[in-house]
DNA sequence: CGGAACTGATGACAAGTGTCATTGTGATGC
DNA sequence: GCATCACAATGACACTTGTCATCAGTTCCG
């Protein structure tokens, strides 16, 4: 009764988050079709997910990190803290240490890319309800020689913004600061990033997941 | 024998072209369900569906736009041109007005939004299969009310280039230009998208669709 | 043929951006 | 208690960017 592997008479409960309708009820399709799993429901953003989560308490949670509403970053700490029998699996486009780094702080068993096959996704998900770990190996061998993020908060902050068009002055303006202050944080996060220009250097660090 | 429409005993045959691993097999899979529908192969590119379509020569072609090597607006065409019996179903992420109207130039019968939910995709297979065109509604009205792209090539290529973070002058040097005429370009193409800066507008354009 | 549109250039001015040195505050940590 | 760091500011300087008027060659269309 109390054993966490499962038993052949008992399939594996799971809930999908993913925020894209057509691959969510693709996922679901090709989930549904393993004899094991049993797909318990599938939602568009984390806190639908996180509900669900709550009502069904499945075995696991199989999550996309770009979400509205609640991120699959923010699900996964939620869901680890309230629920922690439930083991998170995240399946995301971004091969980003950086996401990847935050996702295992965050507590997920697994990270697994949305341009693995297809056929790995039923088998992680078993490997996870086992309670392994799957990560995917290449990514996990950059974690550690990846950089992290050197960015302060502020300068996360004031960058992404300038990266979207606003200029100096409308950021200035909107966090009640001096431009020349906001100068300075662009100046240090494009010297930070080797970047020759606010463009550049948002450029580089979305690249690597950082804002 | 030459009838055009699938009788019973007739599948429909499918080609499917999509980037990402897990979302492609998980496609097949949905469209494997259905006892109407077979699917040929799926295909990670332009390039490789564009070679199985004229393998196989399928009833339709489902395709995303943005891939590697060939876009799917490039196969459409190349498809239309070579083996205009199959029909070309075009499903992508982007609700953008000039994607719509470049996919339906070249020739496609179908444009489906990935963030529909995912039971619309047999049925708009079967619809286009019949020779009936599926172009997700509201897109389909914008793209009378939607303005076209203003931007010359010129304009396009070097709001394109700036908006990733080159500078007037490397785009000077590499285009042998004037660094003057790269800023009037840039100029223009700023006051034609009504931004207030090269970021913004490469912002707006690109989600416009018209980088 | 003449006009329109695209391409390319120049010069000048205003505005915005990137850099640096320097100063100060508050919080965190050993 | 003193160092370190994030946050915030100022002033000054050089450089880049955005705007405008103006000109000229090419191509294409009616």
């Amino acid at each position: 009764m109390k054993s966490s592997t499962q038993t052949l008479t008992q399939k594996i409960r799971v809930v999908l988050a993913e925020d894209q309708s057509m691959l969510r009820g693709a996922l679901a399709a090709l989930l549904s079709i393993e004899t094991d799993i049993e797909v318990l429901g599938s939602f568009p953003n984390g806190e639908q997910a996180l509900q669900a989560v709550a009502k069904h308490r499945p075995h696991v949670l199989v999550t996309d990190i770009e979400m509205p509403m609640m991120s699959g970053l923010e699900l996964t700490g939620r869901v680890k803290e309230l629920y922690p029998e439930t083991r998170v699996l995240i399946l995301t486009t971004f091969a980003r240490p950086g996401y990847l780094r935050r996702a295992l702080e965050a507590g997920a068993c697994g990270y697994l890319l949305k341009d693995r096959p297809s056929e790995e996704l039923a088998d992680a998900v078993r490997q996870v309800s086992r309670g392994a770990r799957v990560v995917d190996p290449q990514l996990a061998s950059e974690i550690w020689s990846a950089e992290k993020d050197p960015l302060t908060d502020r300068e996360r902050l004031i960058l992404r913004r300038a990266g979207e068009g606003e200029t100096t002055a409308e950021l200035a303006r909107s966090l009640r600061l001096s431009e020349g202050t906001v100068r300075n944080y662009l100046s240090e996060a494009i010297s930070k990033l080797g970047a020759s220009n606010r463009i550049e250097a948002a450029r580089i660090a979305r690249n690597k997941g950082w804002l």
